[in-house]
DNA sequence: GACAGTAATTTCGATTTCAAAATAATACCC
DNA sequence: GGGTATTATTTTGAAATCGAAATTACTGTC
């Protein structure tokens, strides 16, 4: 299907920017096999590799001993010094920034913390200063800046309309400020779906063309990933599956009655936000401990926090476990649902459950194998990205969607 | 985006294709018009306009009077004598049948049973039989032939992979064998997914980017149109809902104990099929009539069909509607689901559920309004395509994927 | 070490597509 | 009825892209 451009210029410089990508994601190329990729011809893609690597974009590197016949190809190589990028990704109450170079390598990160009184201006200058830490101590350009928003975007009008936890987010004109402050361009995503592209272009995803990334952190969003492309739906809100409604196994239930038969449960209304989440599991333990279960949560001094119940359920905590398997199985259900629908690749879980490694992992495997039998074509896996992954995949999201000025 | 095509002249068919779709989806364009839909220079549009023309598949229209200032300019519209498109849709039971012309115009429908016994051999062969039925009587030329399949399909090798409900349809190279068989190009799709199509360009979906068909025939299933496109998966397997693990309502449950509590209910691995498709529904209605329920239906003479508790329920008797309004409820929960997730502009149902009208949308709608704020951006709509829905769904999938020769 | 074989890249017209200017066909105003 | 504004289409020369034919830079063989 051919998509054609604006202005012709602009054309080139999109095919410009396709190449580098190529590039990127697979390093070592040669001018020939760019062609093939990108269906050029091989003339066509040598002169648009000429001017990159003029431009000082790309560099033309040997290639060690090879065995075929025939002239050697000339391998490419983002040039590490065209520029850097920055990410931002931030939520209600953290805060992660990094640079990376023009070859996607990470130079930098930070991490700050958010209160959660924090106002719309507060937060926005927070994020400005972090971005400024980033942009000093280096002669290469900052070229862009990527930014993963909580809750939902215009990526038209780069406005991020509204976000629950934070007072005042809404209409926040975030790509104008920013790209006036800086003088560069900006590029928003949602924050799932720019964990999502992170783990296209450097984790789980990388190489799929069809996989979902299941955010599990205060809230649960997914990232769906459809022919390399995110999915962005009508108004942005593609994803939402915490307002899904979904069964509640008996350790997760609010009511004694419900507790009462050890099956899981249909309960009108439970939204799997309020069932699965990192507050609904910390939302269950307190109910345990105001039921005098016994665990070692029972120590914790002060507000019980997630960290308190996932370190607790590492350490074999039986209560801590069953809760962890509980919120697993309901994501089994979830990955199920998932996979019936858009039949992806992969499913990817995100946040820190998928720290926990099996003991969040086989659980959710073995209720989605339960069932279904389509369960077997499917691989559930956990994110190995880390804490950085929405802000590794917010700069890369503007390193992909920056252009070359012509 | 720029997506290269291989060779050049097979780009340039596939430009005049586009213009094709765009002149029928919007018929009575002018050339600059589909050169600003396209992001084309006017002057390349109107080359190819020029082309289409003089090959005969397009005409020149005198237009109406008019009001603004400037030259008028030319309408196009296809021209019906370019050639026709045969559209054919199955399933275990029916088959249809419909040609239309190059303006997809109707010209003629028809309809065969299909016998529960008959092996994919003697399917093959009604196929042939009613392709050839369509072909006979016209000077037109038959361009290509468009195929709604059920189960999965290859749509690479345009071969039919599997259907359960037909013996031996496994591996089915039914595009190479029709294709042999007529001369002409044969485009394959599954059966919900033209459906799909047909909403897309003809019915309820028409002009929307982001919509969801869900199809509730023997089984449940849903088409997935995003950014325009057809959904199709890692492995041409999405949209399979009918899989789904749901509630279940009190009316549908299969087990006394499960009926006697009046809310609804989860039972571990529940499928959607099970509980809310058209045999479910005869086998909720067979379990009633085995109770004694008080109802018109047990008058009914030999096997129950589902023909039966439509027209019953459409009269007015309490039981079979009771039995709709359950089901009804059951897809407002899918109707959430599929809203959460994919975001979609609307939401299309599709079959002889949706034939009852308000009876079977009214509790739909209801539901997915009690489970989702979100719901209030969301239309849910019948389809009011009918019958030949998937076959002219097919027919316009052969007219859209069909290029003129060079 | 010359020579064939092979694959990458470059060169060289040819074709496609563009942007801008010129032309055509209308409505509206006086 | 003639001039002006307005929009659609066509003309025109230039830029992008192509396909095929050199050319280049290797490996392997005798």
């Amino acid at each position: 299907m051919p998509r054609r451009i604006k202005s012709k210029h602009q054309h080139v410089a999109t095919l410009e920017a396709e190449l580098l990508r190529r590039v990127r994601a697979h390093g070592g190329l040669s001018r020939v096999q760019l062609a093939r990729d990108l269906k050029l011809a091989p003339s066509t893609a040598g002169i648009y590799v000429d001017r990159l690597v003029r431009a000082g974009f790309l560099l033309e590197t040997e290639n060690a001993g090879r065995e075929t016949a025939g002239r050697p190809p000339t391998s490419l190589v983002p040039n590490p010094d065209g520029g850097r990028f920055i990410g931002v990704d931030f939520e209600a109450r953290n805060l992660m920034a990094t640079v990376v170079d023009f070859s996607q390598q990470p130079l930098r990160q930070i991490h700050k913390t958010l209160r959660p009184t924090d106002s719309a201006g507060q937060i926005l200058a927070k994020i400005e200063l972090a971005i400024n830490e980033m942009m000093a101590r280096d002669s290469r350009p900052v070229l862009g800046i990527g930014v993963g928003v909580p809750g939902a975007i215009d990526p038209v009008t780069n406005v991020a309309v509204h976000y629950d936890f934070i007072k005042g987010w809404s209409d926040v004109p975030l790509g104008e400020r920013l790209g006036e402050r800086f003088g560069v361009p900006v590029f928003l995503e949602n924050n799932i779906r720019s964990m999502a592209l992170a783990e296209l272009w450097f984790g789980a995803g990388r190489g799929l063309r069809n996989f979902v990334c299941i955010g599990i952190r205060s809230g649960i969003a997914a990232g769906v990933v459809v022919n390399g492309q995110l999915l962005h739906g009508a108004h942005h809100r593609a994803g939402e599956i915490g307002h899904w409604v979904c069964p509640v196994p008996a350790e997760l239930a609010e009511t004694a009655s419900a507790r009462r038969n050890g099956e899981w449960r249909w309960q009108a209304g439970a939204k799997l936000e309020q069932v699965a989440s990192l507050s609904a599991i910390v939302a269950a333990a307190q109910r345990g401990l105001e039921r005098r279960q016994k665990t070692v949560l029972a120590d914790v001094k002060g507000e019980l926090t997630i960290d308190d119940v996932l370190t607790t359920a590492h350490d074999g905590d039986e209560f801590a476990l069953s809760l962890v398997r509980a919120v697993g199985r309901v994501h089994g259900w979830v990955a199920h649902q998932v996979n019936e629908l858009f039949n992806p690749e992969k499913i990817i879980f995100a946040g820190p459950l998928a720290d926990l490694g099996n003991l969040f992992l086989a659980p959710v495997r073995e209720t989605a194998r339960e069932l279904g039998d389509a369960g077997r074509n499917l691989t559930i896996v956990n994110s190995t990205l880390g804490q950085y992954n929405g802000a590794v995949g917010a700069a890369a999201l503007a390193l992909h969607q920056w252009k070359p000025k012509r």
